[in-house]
DNA sequence: ATTTTAAACTAAATCGATTAAATTACTCTG
DNA sequence: CAGAGTAATTTAATCGATTTAGTTTAAAAT
């Protein structure tokens, strides 16, 4: 005899009813936890419940969502969910979500605009009701057209200066001042950078952090001493410029990663190139994943609140999908500079 | 004047029929590409196409799902999102199933079966057509009943040896024998290991691998040699073990970590009681972190396939959600020993 | 001229909830 | 005892789609 399908139908407010011979508000109306109100006799209350738990009755989230417009549910766009940073986000989101009732549904825009415009189309079309959101490039106007439909939303990690949203980042030029004026006061004078879609503004304030830390300290910024790394083609890019900063003419001997992406493959091949750290060469690097503590020298680097970021980051969101908002809000939280030995052990004033 | 909820209200199939003076099924035929076989008039079915673009139509995905029963989501539960094998392969699990039309939604369980068999429930009031999910200890059940009302679901990385369902996982007692036995061929005598959860089947195979192992050395299995790691205080629970086994009276000279997030913190516990890999501590671990590259010294480890699950997961749940599916799916994977440095540097045969 | 047939389109039911408004059956009040 | 008031419940509309079973009109066949 072969599997039939069994087909256990799920129990509906209908079925309920029809066993106990009542309407299918007086049903809704109790397990909704409305019968006081309603002013539902006890005795039929009690009976509804009971047999809501006997079929074991879980409404139907759709159809609950269609008639009420509310799903309880937001998305959460970032970058790249396998990335550790967002990862974590996402979990803090997901935990920190729940606790307000809603649901979290992710998605991974590879910093790809079309992709992000797919995306939110996708999670439109399936009612979610705010957003948090990563911005990649270029979607400047999709962000505007959400802000225009009057849809919740909050970006992270980056934001545009010339449109006023919701936002949560860390204060990056401050954070890439200090690391370099690290750098600096160690007496490094020719200090290399490995940038990335420095067109972003989180990147851009990193560039700027590095330029005036640069400028403070009496140097003058080299714009050959940038290395510009290719997303497409990340890893060949990230050991390209490593080795040219590295290597001669320019043979450079302090190094600051701009992401810690940059950062693990960039290390990778300075032990291949044989160079040591910090003896051959000074790094710093931006963001802080578990990798850097296990570091042969572990690794001095800028660590970003991922937790603060996704806490914040919902709280604004939910404020403003429960209409308490009071206007948006713009949120910068400070990094700390985790000072481990990757620059050398110099104690300075 | 303040922001009045200029509430640009969402374009129904309706709004699009008035404006064209037809029929609200004409507008939906049309849409779904079934205007050949409706025999509508192409002047017409242009006429909608364009309006509908015109309007930016969206279909209401809450409406279609509740009238058709297909939402065209699956649900995938893994222990924690935030865990990078799980982040990794969640990234996979969301690009394969979108080649299919599936929209993935994410849940962490933290082991926790509890939370597990809320988040089932949750996202089958969601409507979600079938699941991918990490069993936790204590899921038997659970997983049972899904199975019982031919919920279509895959198990990944762990299943259950007396309930017949579909699954993905690796050959943990292969890849655990033959980590345990280069250690032995290295000649250590005494090889301590760190457990965790050892009653999930896969935990337990990878004992038994290592049990096997020794005993095929000619080595007693010694079950002190075993630290068994507490998940509820997980970061002292591995320092502890980790120093009972390296110091007297056991003076263990080899560990075997048997899962990458122990093995981290293991290592970083290693370094800080001073002791060198290789010569103090061989170590191997299952797992291979981008971590483990970038050691001081490079750490030998199991390299989980860790696309190839997710993919293969993904194909398999599709297969069935299609009803492609010719029976139940178990599928073991092999898995790659990454020979590195911090066993020693001997060749052996 | 009448019946068939085909083409082009529509009415209405349905999915499973929520909710405003209505109904029924009492009990009270003056 | 008519009318008001209230307690307990139901009717029916609605959300936005899909889909079955028609309907209408005109052309083709008899």
């Amino acid at each position: 005899m072969k599997s039939q399908d069994n087909n256990h139908k799920v129990t509906s407010l209908q079925d309920i009813a029809k066993k106990l011979g009542v309407s299918v508000t007086l049903v809704s109306l109790v397990l909704n936890g409305k019968a006081k109100q309603s002013r539902i006799s006890d005795k039929i209350a009690e009976k509804v419940l009971l047999m809501a738990k006997e079929l074991n009755y879980r409404p139907n989230q759709l159809a609950r969502g269609l008639r009420t417009g509310k799903t309880n549910t937001i998305a959460f766009i970032m970058a790249d969910i396998s990335n550790i940073f967002f990862a974590r986000m996402a979990r803090v989101v997901e935990d920190e979500a729940e606790k307000y009732g809603y649901k979290v549904m992710f998605g991974s825009s590879d910093e790809n605009p079309v992709k992000l415009e797919r995306m939110l189309n996708m999670f439109l079309e399936r009612k979610v009701e705010g957003f948090i959101i990563s911005p990649t490039l270029g979607s400047l106007k999709l962000i505007r057209q959400l802000k225009e439909k009057n849809i919740p939303f909050v970006l992270i990690d980056r934001f545009f200066r010339n449109l006023d949203t919701n936002y949560v980042v860390v204060d990056n030029f401050d954070a890439s001042y200090k690391a370099v004026s690290h750098l600096t006061k160690f007496g490094y004078k020719k200090i290399g950078t490995l940038s990335i879609f420095p067109e972003l503004t989180q990147m851009n304030d990193r560039l700027n952090g590095y330029k005036d830390a640069l400028s403070d300290a009496g140097i003058r910024f080299e714009n050959k001493y940038v290395g510009k790394v290719d997303f497409e083609n990340f890893r060949e890019s990230v050991y390209e410029n490593v080795r040219k900063l590295l290597m001669p003419p320019y043979n450079i001997r302090a190094l600051y990663f701009q992401t810690c992406i940059m950062g693990i493959v960039g290390l990778e091949c300075i032990r291949e190139m044989k160079f040591r750290v910090p003896l051959d060469v000074a790094v710093v690097s931006f963001d802080d994943p578990a990798e850097y503590k296990l570091f042969e020298t572990p690794v001095t680097a800028i660590k970003q609140p991922i937790d603060e970021i996704g806490l914040k980051a919902v709280n604004i969101l939910v404020d403003e999908l429960k209409s308490k908002s009071s206007g948006l809000q713009k949120v910068v939280l400070p990094t700390r500079f985790m000072v481990r030995r990757s620059c050398g052990n110099l104690r300075y004033g």
